[in-house]
DNA sequence: ATGAAAGCGCTAACAT
DNA sequence: ATGTTAGCGCTTTCAT
């Protein structure tokens, strides 16, 4: 491979001297810098990464840490990011970790292995000690929808746009909602306290026999949890899925059972995802500002990386209720 | 940051035995190994991967190539790819490219800076001068759904699947089909193919006003160019979308005219992407064995890279018609 | 304005 | 079995 030295061999200078023009440094005579420069190109020299990381003790590199079974919300989510984090001239680097401890523990270890200049997470890890090491090796770190002590964060009011989505279940004349939800993250227990505070705001009574847990925020976990569900009763006229994906699988388990959405049960999801609008009928839902999310999260990092740290990084964005195709008034 | 200095001073030890230690080489003796281990495990020590990649002149890394706008079933592709390779013992490194040639060119000087063991492309690349430096390289390459020169591919018959899914099509009475495809990939030209030559053996008149190009194989895209579609002509009985997003965009564009999937449209579509079993209704499609892919490339790409190489790499994977609800007999 | 030299963290060849 | 040393490709003092 071609290195530094080839160039500055064969334009009889040193490496010091290529270096200089390569990072556009002073002090270099005009007509060597374009001499270099051109050959630079003649050449197809690219600096190599690794050797440029090593001496300068940084990589330009931001990691995202991300479920290795994203959903389409943290999908378009991470796109944003890595679009934007490319205009701040940031590599990308992804971390997929599962829902276990060995594979957050081998998500330490490799962030340990990088020289990050900062990190993203979109997924929220149980362990203190992975946060513990962030604080030690003072790593700038921000916060994808969800938060954590006092590491930045940009997110919605989660809870508030669950009630909000409740209550206009509740205008429709709904009395009988049920919830669906998926594992143990932040995001799932405040949507979960949405409902069930829209409920007492309602006067509607807190049912746990309405309320079911899937493994995952999928379709695939949506349509099973919804059939253990409609095994347990059929007494409902309205759903909320924690999440559109749910949603989806829910739809799918209920029309399979000749049950039809909107006629016989309402079903409000949560994200807007994009192809919530593409479905039929067209999914009523909570809009989260995933390209806003993903803007200011990758700005509030590159604030935190080049020191420029003065205003406040947290923000809570505003979310908005989506009223389309899959809710109605009750029978 | 802890280094391999700082384990060898704190064991007595020289950064070389520690090293040993750290690679499994043997000649260490088992106490001092134990000791060392043992440190390491307590400093949290990881070697430093840039370092590494220096001296060693690989990285452990695989690149995968992969459209920014990647759709659901490369979605899918990638994560199993993903897995496949971290079983491996690859890192992986996501290079993102959109459709134009500055993105291209960006791409390769990203690869020039790494010291990859390996690239997997699941997209398409335009530029020759991209594959000529991969060969001049040497790089270990493995293509996945697609075909260029000599490099190893995987991938299935699309041409012929297509052919079946036309087929599939004129068996229900069909005979006023249209398809609906995207942008200019291979994968794209022969599914057209396919279409044309299905529509040849059924005797049926070849007629380019009953196919339309969408920019790119999304949902987004498949709604309008469907729009555009209705617009020209109604007179159809079946639509063949090239990718299961168009399909839905489709789908959707339809049933937003009052035009009911597949009472008076049937639409199959391709890829067999998850949710396209979660639809209402369900899509007929050609499956495509992601899972297969991406475990067979993975596994092409580590024996090119260890050099196993005895085995003819190139694969054609079997694909699968499954007829679901968005199908049925011509009125 | 330019070059020589040191050093980032690691591994491997070479001594011992 | 272990330590010493050189060197991977680059940037950055420090001389000149």
């Amino acid at each position: 491979m071609i290195s530094i030295k080839d160039i500055a061999k064969e334009a009889g200078m040193s490496p010091a001297t290529v270096s200089r023009v390569i990072n556009g440094k002073k002090y270099v005579n005009p007509q060597r810098r374009e001499q270099i420069l051109k050959l630079i190109e003649e050449r197809g020299y690219v600096p190599n990464k690794a050797a440029r990381s090593m001496v300068l003790q940084r990589s330009y590199t931001v990691g995202i840490i991300i479920p290795s079974a994203f959903n389409m919300f943290q999908r378009q989510l991470f796109s944003v990011m890595e679009k934007r984090l490319g205009s701040f001239g940031y590599y990308t680097l992804f971390f997929f970790v599962n829902f276990n401890a060995e594979s957050e523990d081998e998500c330490l270890n490799r962030l340990k292995a990088e020289k990050l200049d900062g990190l993203i997470m979109i997924h929220e890890m149980k362990k203190p000690y992975f946060y513990e090491y962030l604080e030690k090796v003072k790593l700038p770190v921000v916060i994808a929808t969800f938060c954590y002590g006092n590491i930045p964060a940009i997110h919605i009011d989660e809870e508030n746009a669950a009630f909000e989505a409740i209550s206009h279940l509740v205008n429709l004349g709904h009395r009988k909602i049920n919830l669906l939800s998926g594992g143990d993250f932040s995001f799932g227990r405040q949507r979960m306290e949405g409902y069930y505070k829209a409920l007492d705001a309602a006067g509607i009574e807190r049912d746990e026999r309405r309320v079911l847990f899937a493994r995952w925020y999928s379709m695939e976990y949506g349509i099973n949890a919804m059939r253990e569900m409609l095994l347990r009763s059929r007494d409902f006229t309205a759903l909320f899925a924690a999440t559109d994906e749910l949603a989806i699988g829910a739809i799918r388990a209920l029309t399979d059972e000749g049950i039809q959405v909107p006629e016989d049960v309402s079903v409000i999801g949560f994200d807007d995802i994009e192809i919530s609008n593409f479905l039929v009928p067209r999914l009523t839902t909570i809009h989260q500002p995933i390209g806003e999310i993903g803007e200011e999260t990758a700005l509030a990092l590159h604030r935190q990386i080049s020191g420029s740290n003065s205003v406040k990084q947290d923000r809570t964005l505003s979310y908005q209720l989506i009223i389309r195709e899959s809710t109605a008034k009750v029978n």
